[in-house]
DNA sequence: TTAAGTTAAGTTTTT
DNA sequence: CTTAACTTAA
């Protein structure tokens, strides 16, 4: 078992008891050392599953963990933990969180509902968001919780300051409406947690005895809050064993402290420390770009990553011109090397600084044919359908939650406007009563008057949803949301292109439904509401389809990939111009100089670095020199070219712009099909071919996975999908989409 | 009072 | 180039 790995994993992995400090570098193997040990702990040291957890950051690296130790362990391995801080801890939650005043169905909040509920909140205020952005009020109080201070430890530190004090108030009523709307934002799911074992000493003994081996992955990201919800889950066996590398840490900005890697041993003096330094992942021509970039900074603990790996390529390096040009090359590479059999599509990678660069590879790819999915950008459920109906299942599941009535109140319009809304809002306030009790109260609120008459049918209808809860099963309930308020109707009645994305979208979240449904043995809305409520992009990357991905250097933390290129190196861009115009540019720009380390690594065999002399930023033209970084790489691994300074600018400006509007024009022209093809993820299945085709007919019987048997009673064509009527033997009559529902003629 | 149409402003990285 | 705020018409 333990065969085939180096002297440093085997140690790692025997040693079980106390804490334990592992410096993975990068491709050194840390995930094939937690499996393994994991493996040994349950059959050499007889550890019951049950008392083993591990800790990751995305779902994603929390289900490759998973389906290796499933793997190496059998028997017993679904009782070991095994997921993100964040989901960890709303496990928690909804068993516990009544101990310290919230109800268990809690909903959780992202991004999008802060804004709004502090929107909401600067109004009340009279604060001028003109002035004050709710985004820096946001911040503000993500950094507080990060670092665990509460709104009351920061109103104290606030004194004497105006500005602070200002924010102090805003952090506690933010605090007061996520209360009384029973919810939690994303830093509360760590803050809540460390705070009921604060305060619970019961509830974290519970925990202590129940995890006496923990591991956690990507360390060098946690934050203080994290690393106090970690050391309180060790408190009482110290068998702890964190897995970094200081040299990835790029997530400052969300509060990561790199102090708990640098001072570990200082808070567990007992600690053992094990570097892995050997790499299995890249060419040694690879790994001395990227030790020669890293070796820049300062800060750090120093070690040396070296390989046995062959040489490999050298470092393809172009300076192009335009950003435009940069593209061109990209895309024609990797054609290139797949046509001539080298690589597949899914063995290449384009990294990037910003999300606003993939639009230029995006029309590229589309026009060259080559399949692609781009992580990140806008989050699926940040989607405005997906949320609008999302919004209508959390009313339905927890209408305590203001935001999501509020969202939903007047979409599709039903004439309920803003001054309603106040209206009503002010009555709730008064009333101290939740924005939907109030809703439910329309009648008596005088001011209404004749707009009463209108918010009735919305609550009634909410009722019985709500009342059919009982009965029927999350992904019916939704299709009768999608039915009762005509939410496809009207955008198929809109029939445009974006129309008609959105409606794939909602296709796709029916199927989200129905295979929650499958995998689920307990099928639940509010069980439903979570698992939407924590995926990344990132969970959804999936291996066995062959397209190349685009995405940030971020987030390509955690992966690898045969062809790696890396995009945009350019000073300003990469490093951002932020952190180098920043208070303190040394280390802002040592942060930025981990995520090009990052960057290189993810390459296996090839590398290639692309900068563009000139590109569009924001509607401007901006001109670029080479990324410091790049001149870090030692220069006898660099192969390439760099563009020659070119006289007449303006002219070359113009001609671009023709061809870019061409691209343009071929980008919308493309049929949705082809587009479908190209971000195959992003398509329903059903719908890459336009019409689909049923293989029943009225007064045919037909099964249906979770109905069963049935009659089929009326179809009814819309738009490239059917409408079907059946009815079931056992579960009654039902519509729905032919395209996700999959029934089977008998 | 609502909803559509028009103009102005703003963009690092994210669980 | 997208999204939010503002204006104006119904």
């Amino acid at each position: 078992m333990y065969e085939g790995m180096n002297e440093k994993q085997q140690e790692a992995v025997l040693h079980t008891e106390g804490p334990l400090l592992i410096l993975a570098g990068a491709g050194s193997g840390k995930t094939r050392v937690l499996t393994h040990r994991t493996a040994y702990l349950i059959e050499e040291k007889g550890v019951n599953p049950y008392n083993i957890m591990a800790i990751t950051f995305t779902n994603k690296a929390a289900g490759e963990m998973r389906e290796r130790i499933d793997e190496m362990v059998g028997y017993g391995s679904e009782s070991i933990w095994v997921s993100t801080f964040h989901s960890t801890c709303v496990r928690i939650l909804r068993r516990f969180i009544d101990h310290i005043g919230f109800s268990t169905n809690f909903t959780i909040y992202d991004a999008d509902d802060q804004k709004t509920l502090m929107k909401d909140i600067c109004k009340r205020l009279q604060i001028d968001t003109k002035i004050y952005k709710e985004r820096m009020f946001l911040n503000v109080i993500s950094h507080a919780k990060d670092e665990l201070i509460d709104p009351i430890t920061f109103s104290l530190q606030a004194q004497g300051d105006y500005t602070k004090q200002r924010q102090a108030t805003v952090y506690q009523e933010y605090q007061a409406a996520l209360r009384s709307n029973n919810a939690l934002d994303f830093d509360d799911l760590i803050v809540k947690t460390v705070e009921l074992f604060k305060t619970d000493a019961e509830v974290l003994d519970y925990y202590n005895e129940k995890f006496r081996y923990i591991m956690v992955d990507e360390y060098q990201d946690t934050n203080t809050a994290q690393f106090e919800l970690i050391r309180l889950l060790a408190r009482k066996y110290h068998n702890l064993c964190v897995v970094g590398d200081d040299d990835q840490s790029i997530y400052k900005f969300r509060g990561a402290n790199i102090h708990n890697i640098l001072n570990f041993e200082k808070e567990f003096p007992d600690a053992a420390v094990i570097k892995l330094e050997q790499n299995y992942r890249s060419t040694s021509n690879i790994l001395n770009a990227a030790n020669g970039v890293i070796r820049n900074n300062v800060g750090r603990k120093e070690k040396v990553l070296w390989t046995e790996n062959p040489v490999g390529d050298k470092i393809d390096f172009h300076q192009f011109d335009t950003a435009y040009e940069e593209a061109d090359y990209i895309a024609m590479d990797i054609a290139k090397k797949v046509r001539t059999g080298k690589y597949r599509y899914r063995d290449c990678a384009v990294l990037y600084r910003t999300n606003a660069q993939s639009r230029l590879f995006e029309e590229r790819f589309i026009v060259s044919n080559i399949p692609y999915k781009i992580v990140g950008g806008v989050n699926f459920y940040a989607r405005k359908e997906i949320k609008d109906l999302l919004a209508y299942l959390k009313t339905i599941d927890n209408a305590q939650d203001d935001l999501a009535v509020r969202r939903i109140i007047n979409v599709p319009k039903r004439g309920i406007g803003a001054t309603t809304l106040t209206r009503v809002q002010d009555f709730a306030y008064e009333k101290e009563i939740s924005f939907y009790t109030a809703l439910k109260m329309a009648d008596d609120i005088p001011s209404l008057g004749r707009s009463a008459a209108k918010i009735k049918p919305f609550v009634t209808f909410i009722q019985a949803m709500r009342s059919k809860l009982e009965y029927f099963t999350v992904s019916q309930i939704l299709q009768d949301i999608i039915e009762e308020t005509g939410y496809v109707r009207e955008l198929e009645a809109e029939d445009t292109d974006e129309a008609k994305a959105r409606i794939e979208n909602i296709d796709e979240l029916l199927t989200k439904v129905v295979t929650y449904e499958q995998s689920e043995e307990n099928p639940t809305l509010s069980g439903f509401l979570e698992e939407v409520a924590l995926v990344a992009d990132i969970d959804s990357l999936d291996e066995d389809s062959d397209y190349v991905v685009l995405m940030t250097l971020h987030s390509a933390k955690g992966l690898e990939f045969p062809q790696v290129y890396l995009a945009g190196m350019e000073d300003g861009l990469f490093p951002s111009y932020m952190s180098i115009a920043s208070d303190n540019p040394t280390e802002e720009i040592e942060e930025e100089r981990r995520l090009c380390y990052v960057g290189i690594t993810r390459a296996k065999e090839n590398l290639a670095v692309t900068c563009a002399r000139s590109r569009m930023i924001r509607g401007e033209t901006q001109y670029n020199r080479v990324s410091r970084f790049v001149k870090e790489i030692p220069s006898e691994l660099l192969a390439g070219t760099v563009a020659p300074e070119k006289k007449n600018q303006e002219e070359e400006q113009n001609s671009r712009r023709a061809e870019f509007a061409k691209a343009k024009s071929a980008f919308r022209a493309k049929p949705m099909a082809l587009q479908q093809q190209s971000a195959p993820s992003r398509a329903f299945a059903s719908a890459s071919t336009g019409k689909i085709t049923l293989d029943y007919q009225v007064g045919d019987t037909v099964k249906h996975m979770k109905f069963g048997e049935g009659v089929v009673t009326q179809i009814v064509e819309g738009g490239r999908d059917y409408e079907v009527t059946v009815d079931f033997q056992t579960a009654g009559v039902k519509k729905m989409f032919a395209a996700f529902a999959k029934l089977k003629k008998i």
